[in-house]
DNA sequence: CTGAAAGCGCTTACAG
DNA sequence: CTGAAAGCGCTTACAG
């Protein structure tokens, strides 16, 4: 590395005759210095090549410029949807925009993620801090609350409500419309895959088929709610019960591609017809819901877009003192195969 | 938030006993602290919740603790394949480990990257960089050549292979094993469908399949070459005009699975059976890969090692001033349907 | 083994 | 509109 000593405010201010003030002044864009003098300033700064130190200006300001992104710890499968480098891709955007640094969580062991955030908080290396997943009653939320440190949450947190900035889905109406989708093409008897009951989102999703399964006076059915995880087997494992009810449904909604894809396996394997025996409605709009032999419709939860929003959120947090905002972001339905009759 | 005064060095000094300098000793777990001395800190610096400021720490140590990663600005469909988010999550588990914290590009024009190095490097926002991608004459990596700043890469660099630290798959015996594999099951006649040109990869991959064609006494057949894109299109384009040749092949090697699924498509609708017609063999592994109809095989290229050892090299190139050391992943072939015979 | 002191490179209230 | 000075919270060479 080049080892010629950096050049700092101080040799600035030499070799303009002014003082490190001014030149602090004029880097921070201050009301107060003429005109002049911030012309020759900045000409200085060029011809020496000066660069502000981003350490020392935190340590002088007690800010950093800098947000925490809190990525889960999460299992292989998650990968196979792109929520998470979408959204990270829609931060990353937002933050260029609003001056923002980004540092990564780097926790690896499960749920580390604590440890992480109060490293983050109490070493001072973040103005504020997204958390880009919730559980149900999530301590780092609580711990967050608690502190009262700026963070905004993806998601929906089921405590604090209105104490919490988040972004997320109109989970309800996705459900509920998808489901209305799926009665709108004759579909009389309709089932749900649903994820892990502790979720948020799920119990959101539920009531929206559930709503919309009673305004078309189709008795909501206990049998045909099914609830696990966001894998293939998942899909496969009800996949397979369900084509083996004695009264099958004609249709299904499912919460999430890869188990929507999984099913569908089975139901093709068992000579059972997609979209006429059982239509298919899912989530995420992954690439095997385009690309899989049977498209499948599918609801985009737009994930850039939560990503962008989260951001937002966490600045009016840190600039404003907001909390309790929150943002939903647009779903898009894309109607595929799997329900075109 | 908690306006509570941090607690100082100054405030554990007082609280013990000791000075300031002792008490930063600690810290840093000097040797020359007697046990007693250290013992009776630590149990101070626990009393008042003390934990270290970074920008105090980074300012008077010149060293930050912090790890650039340059994610290049993509187009959406890279993330198809999870290669990014697979890379990063081995980078953040090795950094994790070698105790560094990870700040992320939040570069989103096209071509921003040489920005972000340099802000990342003139403020002194971090240590060192790792480069997540290169084009042929990057010009990152030659900016960071020049100016001899720690860093590393994923992939090859086309200069300076010699003075850059460096992870990467052997592309070429990839591409060779796999075209010895359509050999084996009786291809005579091999096509590949490669990606860009101007990549390193591309380049080498070719390599690997003109040497294992040519040691078959199959005569490498430049009509069989073709270059294209990262994406679907280049795949039925291609396809298309593969199945229509004259004398077309019986089996084809193609870059990336998203390409090889378009080509398959293409394959299937003009009723080319795979893999008795055409046997199809393909690099990433990605979901595509695993769930198409005809699963196709493709080459694992371990993104989450990538990542991992891209921050060995890192760290190597912080610590030791290592330059131009090279790290070879191993790949694994996935050997499914589309090559089954 | 420990301390006093200078220094890292900025910012900002105070004074003019 | 500008400057002198104190301060942000650490580290470390020097001295003992």
């Amino acid at each position: 590395m080049n080892k010629k000593r950096t050049v700092t405010i101080k040799d600035v201010a030499e070799r303009c005759g002014v003082s490190p003030s001014t030149v602090s002044r004029v880097i921070s864009k201050s009301p107060r210095i003429s005109k002049a003098t911030t012309e020759k300033v900045l000409a200085c700064m060029d011809e020496l090549g000066y660069y502000p130190n981003a350490a020392a200006r935190s340590l002088a300001r007690n800010r950093t410029g800098t947000i925490g992104v809190i990525m889960p710890t999460t299992s292989e499968d998650v990968f196979l949807n792109p929520f998470f480098p979408e959204a990270i891709r829609g931060i990353a955007k937002a933050a260029a925009k609003a001056k923002y640094d980004i540092l990564l969580s780097s926790n690896y062991e499960k749920d580390e993620e604590i440890r992480v955030i109060k490293d983050f908080i109490r070493s001072s290396k973040v103005d504020g801090l997204i958390l880009m997943s919730s559980k149900l009653n999530d301590e780092c939320i609580e711990y967050l609350y608690d502190i009262d440190f700026p963070f905004s949450l993806i998601g929906t947190p089921n405590l604090h409500i209105d104490k919490v900035n988040h972004v997320d889905n109109d989970n309800f109406m996705a459900a509920y419309e998808l489901t209305q989708h799926l009665s709108k093409i004759g579909k009389k008897r309709i089932a749900m895959i649903a994820g892990e009951e502790e979720l948020i989102m799920t119990q959101r999703r539920v009531e929206g088929y559930k709503k919309a399964i009673e305004e078309k006076n189709l008795k909501f059915n206990k049998e045909l709610l099914f609830t696990g995880s966001f894998d293939e087997k998942t899909g496969t494992k009800y996949g397979k019960i369900i084509a083996n009810l004695d009264n099958p449904p004609d249709a299904v909604l499912v919460t999430d591609d890869l188990v929507a894809f999984g099913a569908i396996r089975v139901f093709d394997s068992l000579g059972v017809k997609i979209p006429e025996d059982i239509a298919v409605a899912s989530f995420n709009n992954s690439v095997l819901a385009r690309y899989s032999s049977i498209p499948i419709t599918s609801v985009d939860v737009n994930a850039v877009s939560l990503g962008y929003s989260s951001v937002e959120l966490l600045v009016d947090a840190i600039d404003n003192e907001v909390r309790g905002r929150k943002i939903i972001v647009p779903y898009t339905i894309y109607k595929r195969k799997s329900t075109e009759i």
